[in-house]
DNA sequence: TAAGCATATTCGAATATTCTAATATACGCA
DNA sequence: TGCGTATATTAGAATATTCGAATATGCTTA
């Protein structure tokens, strides 16, 4: 195998890691839908202020997240669009399955999880 | 929040575990061109046939791979093409940020790092 | 400058992932 | 039945991830 396509893979691995926890797929599913601050990531996630910070701290090292500040608050929202669309992929996958199991009922979508009305 | 909601997540970052390294990746990028057994796969992926099983094993638990006999041959092949798509577009986010970094030609693309020919 | 709120960082325990080596199982054919 | 090939499983070491507690830093306003 060619070693700049075994470091494509590699990459590429680091990326989808990115998504590979549940409580850094709902931040990311907030960011989609505005910008937010820490703590207010922090309530609708329902963990603690460090968490969330550490999240986000990655999120931003990997390029998904951009910070600006505001008084004493830092707001974060997204840069890349395209990582919620695969995330929207993987959770069509997921609820599919579940429908079909009757586990869920028919009308839910990917993108209605969090309700921020 | 939501029970249901926390549920889904969990699973949605199951599933994205799947792909969150380098040789399943791999591993999905060959199947989503052909059936293969588990010798050919580790030849592609330049592992041990141990390791290939493993990951193997991984996703057909998760549901994206089946397998049927063939002699003394296992043919997997995949099950979910969306999964594929969700690949193609982190893979397609990766591309584009080294082609801008210079660190890629212009005229790589997501479909063809291994040549099957 | 001091107090108070928001956020970041550090540390360490608990847990999860990945690989290799060794071994087990399954099939086909002589 | 016995051998060779293909694949699966198990065990364990090395490494990585995740979280909360404690603490540090930064900003605002009195």
């Amino acid at each position: 195998m060619n070693e700049d396509v075994a470091k494509i893979f590699e990459t590429h691995a680091e990326l989808c890691k990115v998504i590979a926890n549940p409580k850094r797929l709902m931040i990311i599913d907030l960011l989609s839908k505005r910008e937010m601050c820490v703590g207010e990531l922090a309530k609708w996630v329902e963990t603690s202020q460090s968490t969330v910070s550490q999240h986000l701290r990655l999120l931003k090292d990997k390029g998904f997240v951009t910070v600006r500040r505001d008084g004493q608050h830092q707001r974060y929202s997204l840069t890349t669009p395209d990582m919620v669309k695969a995330c929207h992929i993987i959770r069509g996958i997921l609820l599919g399955r579940m429908k079909e199991a009757g586990e869920v009922a028919q009308d839910i979508s990917p993108e209605r999880l969090f309700d921020l009305t």
